[in-house]
DNA sequence: TATTGTTATACTCTATAACTATA
DNA sequence: TATAGTTATAGAGTATAACAATA
């Protein structure tokens, strides 16, 4: 049940609806969240193999919503940060998530939805 | 949140821990539950393409779990049909499951387990 | 002609391994 | 030599379109 949430979760997420994919929206969305981060702490962070974490920075790079940068401390590491294009883009794509969150958990009430948050947040991960 | 538990579910389904893969284990659930049904019926219940149900279950049929007969009343169509080993196998996945659904939901009591379930079953699918 | 199931094909996502540059 | 990042490649999973058999 719970997965199939998910994949309907998935299937509604477009990028027409968002304007952009959901794994850059939750890429951007972890760079939102905290400093400029190392490449190799948001690869962990989004449970990405570094090969697909070069790739999804790669596009989100070329759309101009994240920058990289050589960190001088230790040149082979890169520091990745947040473009204001990129808050941007993440601001829309949050706002229609959350129009999407409300269509399928319309039956639930605010309270129930933190009930289930909460529960959520309890299972092991 | 909800996805990442959803991949976590999905990641720790192994074949190796099942016996068969998750989406096997779902078409094989779908019809233990009803009676021998018509492949478009299961596709559709599903969420499958009838290339991908196809697929699907060619590899069950390959693996004995299942038979298709034609129709008599209409020769295009398929009758699907669990046999007995695609019952034994259903019975493993279905105990593997649950062992994986006690680890990851440890934290949760019955009665939230149960909570949980029917928040989730009131969403939108 | 329309429908059921099938095959062929391509595209996305993910995983593995080899390569480059820095340390 | 070991590490951070990159590239190349292959494998799942999924979606689209063309095809065969039957109605």
């Amino acid at each position: 049940m719970l997965l199939r949430l998910a994949t309907t979760i998935k299937k509604r997420s477009t990028e027409e609806l968002m304007g952009i994919k959901l794994r850059q929206m939750m890429l951007l969305s972890y760079l939102n969240a905290g400093a400029p981060a190392l490449q190799q702490q948001v690869c962990e962070a989004l449970w990405l193999d570094a090969n697909n974490c070069v790739l999804l920075l790669n596009e989100l790079e070329d759309m101009g919503y994240i920058e990289r940068r050589r960190d001088p401390a230790d040149r082979r590491r890169h520091v990745v940060e947040l473009t204001e294009d990129g808050r941007i883009a993440l601001l829309r794509a949050e706002r229609a998530q959350e129009t999407l969150g409300d269509e399928i958990f319309a039956a639930l009430s605010d309270e129930e939805r933190a009930t289930l948050r909460s529960l959520l947040s309890r299972a092991a991960v």
